[in-house]
DNA sequence: GCATGATAAATGAC
DNA sequence: GTCATTTATCATGC
């Protein structure tokens, strides 16, 4: 039992999976509505990671590859950025 | 498999700035990542399971045969100990929830 | 075929 | 030294 569990874990890192829909809305709306320091703390980091139902570590990677990959092509993440500002309008500038 | 590692920083010298000391304040080009050889990770794993310190003389030596920077194999190190502490962390983690234990 | 999550070199703060 | 990060690369999903 010990060694399936071992096994298990030592594959399960690059077998990539997409987090569901919810997770990664509520990461794009952190995102988004800090856009201007998209860093969160690490109280942020585990918050997010409890309501979205992932490790810190995956919020980590989240936001690393977000960053650059917006940074990258703006363009690309316009209209996605729209739409989460738009949703998170009225609590960001609170 | 893997050439000159001083090489890769800036392949063509004549485009890029010759000068190395004229301005001193620009993170000059941050070097590009170049994988490193199943050779080269067989060795730098040989030596970490050693010991996951290295001395200065190990390292000097490991980057000769290697053909790596002493800078090169000391972050690696570095790094290689950080992925071992994430390993850890990511074990708890994972055997915490556990549906079987 | 790219989008996406995870990992591997490389940098910098401290 | 640690450690969060940047960046490129890897591996998978679809």
């Amino acid at each position: 039992a010990v060694m399936i569990l071992r096994s298990r874990f030592l594959d399960a890192r690059r077998k990539r999976r997409n987090f569901n829909k919810q997770a990664t809305e509520i990461l794009n709306e952190y995102f988004y509505s800090h856009l201007s320091n998209p860093y969160p703390s690490e109280e942020a980091k585990e918050e997010l990671a409890k309501k979205c139902g992932i490790t810190v570590s995956q919020v980590s990677n989240w936001f690393g590859n977000k960053r650059i990959r917006y940074k990258k092509n703006i363009g690309k993440f316009q209209e996605e950025a729209n739409i989460y500002a738009a949703k998170t309008a009225v609590t960001a500038t609170n | 498999e893997n050439t000159n590692p001083g090489s890769s920083a800036s392949s063509s010298s004549v485009t890029k700035e010759g000068s190395k000391s004229s301005n001193s304040s620009a993170p000059r080009t941050r070097k590009k990542r170049c994988p490193y050889s199943k050779f080269q990770i067989r060795e730098l794993e040989r030596e970490f399971f050693f010991n996951v310190y290295i001395n200065k003389e190990k390292r000097l030596q490991l980057s000769r045969m290697l053909n790596l920077t002493d800078r090169q194999v000391k972050i690696w190190f570095q790094n290689r100990r950080m992925k071992e502490k994430k390993l850890s962390r990511d074990r708890l983690q994972y055997f915490s929830g556990n549906p079987l234990l």
